[in-house]
DNA sequence: CGACATATTGAGATCCATCAACCAATGTGG
DNA sequence: CCACATTGGTTGATGGATCTCAATATGTCG
C-alpha cells in the first residue's frame, strides 16, 4: 500500500531512491478520520504534513473571529498549516476533515531528518513547495483581477464536483467573497 | 567580492560547503546595468536569477496592456522571473532596473547542475523557495484584508523609503489598487 | 523652453459588504 | 411525534470603498 502511494508520489513530484523510500516508509503513518475531527488547532506547532488518501481537508484561521477558509485538500494532494510547518511558528491556522478520510502523515521531524540525509528527498520537499508557491500565486492573481463571479466560475471549471463536497460558506470565504455574495454569483447564469 | 556575499547568502539562508562555494563562484557573474535596462521580456525563457548588490529591479507583467507590479527587490534580494524560472513555461514577467544597478546574476542551468550536483545547494534552493511562498502568502492576505490605506501604511512600514526610489504608479500597482485611490490615500493622515 | 511622464483632485458609477428577513432541511428533547 | 433550535442557503435594501473618466498641476529631461 503505502509502496503504490510512494511510487505514485516520485511520479508527481520527483523520484526517491530506494535506500530513501525504505526508509520513508517506516516514517509514515496512515491514519483514518472523521468527518469534523480537527488535526490542527490554532496556536500549536504544525508537526505533521498530510497527504489525503481518501476523502477531503480543510486549512482554514478566524480573522476577526470569522472562520475563513485557506485550502482545500482533496484525494492525492498534501495538506498542512503550512506556515507553521515551515517556519517553526504557531498555526494560525485549524485543520479539520470535511468528510470522512484516510490520511498518509509523516511528521515534520521525519522530513527534517530525511532530508539532511537524502539529497533526493530535499528535493521532494523543494519540488512540493515550489508548486505550492505557484499555486499561491495564481490565488492571489484571482483575487486582484477577477470578479466574484469569475472567481466563482474558475474554481467551478478546475474542481466541479467541490460544490458537493465543501459547504458553500467555506467556498465563499476561500473565494474572499461572503456567502452572500456568493450566492447571488450562483444564480446568474453564465 | 564573490566569496562576501557568497558567505552572506550562507548566514541568510543555507550555508553552503567549501567545494559547492568554489563551483558557484565559478558559475556566478557579476553585471552592471543602467537604469530602464530590461533584463527579461514577455514570452522568454527566464533563464537566470539575479541578486542585487547595488540599485533596484522591479518585475512586472501586462495586464489587459495595463503594467503592473509583481515585485520589487533591493540590496541583497533575489529576483527573477519566477514563474518562468520554475516552471519552464515562457514568462508573463518583464524584469526592468529601476536604478543604475550591480547584479550578481547565475543561470537557470548553473542552478539545475548545482542542485544535482550538491545536496547543501539543493537546500539553498529550498530555502529561498519556501521563503518566497511565505511572503507571497503575506502579500496575499494583505490584498484580501486591509484597506488602501492599510496596505499603504504597511509598506511604508516595512520599506520607508520606497517612495523614494519607486514612483506612485508602480508601488500603486504592486498594492492592488489605482495611482488615484494612492494619491488620495497619502494625503490623508494616519 | 517645450514635451512627456508623473502626480493630484473632483464627480459619478460600480461592485460588493453589511444588515436583515426569510426559507428549507435536519436534528433534538420532552 | 410535535415544538423548537440549528445549520445552510436565498433574497432585498442600503451604504461604503474604490474604480473610471476627466481636468489640472508638477516635475524633469533633452
Amino acid at each position: 500500500m503505502k509502496n503504490e502511494i510512494l511510487k505514485q508520489i516520485g511520479e508527481m513530484y520527483a523520484p526517491l531512491s530506494p535506500a530513501c523510500q525504505k526508509e520513508l516508509i517506516e516514517r509514515l503513518t496512515i491514519v483514518t478520520y472523521k468527518k469534523g475531527e480537527v488535526l490542527v488547532r490554532e496556536g500549536q506547532y504544525a508537526d505533521k504534513a498530510y497527504f489525503i488518501l481518501q476523502g477531503c481537508a480543510r486549512a482554514y484561521y478566524l480573522k476577526d473571529g470569522k472562520d475563513v477558509s485557506d485550502w482545500f485538500a482533496f484525494e492525492n494532494e498534501f495538506i498542512s498549516a503550512i506556515v507553521s510547518f515551515f517556519s517553526e511558528e504557531p498555526s494560525a491556522h485549524y485543520i479539520e476533515m470535511v468528510e470522512d478520510a484516510v490520511v498518509m502523515e509523516i511528521s515534520k521531524e521525519s522530513t527534517e531528518i530525511l532530508s539532511g540525509k537524502f539529497h533526493d528527498f530535499e528535493r521532494l520537499m523543494r519540488e512540493v513547495v515550489t508548486r505550492t508557491m505557484l499555486s499561491q500565486r495564481e490565488k492571489m492573481f484571482s483575487i486582484l483581477f477577477n470578479t466574484a463571479k469569475e472567481k466563482y466560475d474558475h474554481i467551478i471549471r478546475i474542481r466541479p464536483d467541490i460544490t458537493n463536497r465543501i459547504p458553500l460558506i467555506h467556498i465563499a470565504s476561500y473565494l474572499g467573497m461572503t456567502i452572500e455574495t456568493l450566492s447571488r454569483v450562483r444564480s446568474q447564469k453564465t
